[in-house]
DNA sequence: GTTGAGCGTT
């Protein structure tokens, strides 16, 4: 699957698991694994895949054998574009070594980069101020159950699991409830019209640079992505031309589907237009 | 072909 041609877990004694958050859809292992490779050991790298569907569902784990190397990497790909999308690589939470990492001093020389490398781009921030107050609570739930005993990890465990179910429905079925913010379903669609338009943009930009083949190049163009300057994307080129609103179609069309030849022929003063000729004859009307 | 907040596999 996603391992290195092991299914499961490989060695996980002294293995630093890395959240890499933000991941496209279509990007594998093989192409996080030259990323991360190069910042120290990698032991493995999984991406849950959605059961159904079989497709990544955006974020991969990234296990590390030693956890300088993989502080270091969370400060040096923390941030970066990878195949056009800003990823986001911080230590795991949940995993076989995440007390480790806890009582370990590693927690303590993390946070404070990862804080640094943070407050660079505004719109990270806005994600991560859901991120963060997500982290606090989950933080407290996971404390409140080391506090209170071991009977309450099952618990915990079926509440996260509904949660994450929950999650996983919504993103699929329902594209979650609408903010308010948004008038009704046409804010959102246009956002998602312009993002899409300006994701298919920068696609093609690169398509014609690179000619049309991709997947075996990722890996070297994240390099040049990887420029420490380039940290906005392009949020001020969109796309001119704005798709048409599928309903812009006239939906009283229906109504004149009904219209045929004989309707018309049947109803003598139905419409003015067809009235017009044979009720009101022209010699009358001087205009 | 699509999606985009988040924490994991037999």
């Amino acid at each position: 699957m996603s391992h290195f041609g092991r299914s499961g877990p490989p060695d996980i004694a002294d293995t630093y698991s890395l959240l890499v958050l933000n991941i496209t859809f279509r990007t594998t292992a093989d192409d996080l694994y030259p990323l991360f490779h190069k910042y120290g050991k990698v032991v493995d790298i999984f991406i849950p895949r959605d059961r159904r569907t079989g497709d990544s569902r955006g974020f991969a784990f990234v296990r590390y054998k030693y956890a300088d190397e993989a502080q270091k990497a969370v400060e040096r790909l923390d941030g970066i574009v990878v195949d056009g999308r800003e990823i986001t690589v911080q230590f795991a939470k949940y995993g076989p070594n995440a007390e480790r990492i806890h009582k370990g001093k590693v927690s303590e020389s993390f946070p404070k980069s990862r804080y640094r490398s943070r407050s660079r781009s505004p719109r990270r921030r806005h994600r991560d101020d859901h991120r963060d107050r997500d982290y606090r609570r989950r933080s407290r739930s996971r404390s409140r159950s080391r506090s209170l005993d071991r009977i309450d990890h099952d618990r915990r465990g079926r509440e996260r699991e509904r949660e994450r179910d929950y999650r996983r429905r919504s993103r699929s079925i329902s594209p979650r409830r609408p903010s308010p913010d948004y008038s009704k379903g046409r804010g959102r669609g246009r956002y998602i019209d312009e993002r899409r338009s300006r994701s298919r943009s920068r696609s093609r930009s690169r398509s014609h640079s690179h000619s049309q083949s991709r997947g075996r190049g990722r890996g070297r163009s994240v390099d040049r992505f990887a420029s420490p300057g380039r940290q906005s994307p392009s949020p001020r080129s969109a796309s001119p031309h704005r798709s048409p609103s599928p309903r812009g179609e006239s939906p009283e069309r229906n109504g004149d589907g009904g219209r045929s030849p004989t309707s018309r022929s049947v109803s003598p003063r139905g419409q003015p237009a067809d009235s017009r000729s044979p009720s009101q004859p022209n010699s009358d009307v001087d205009k």
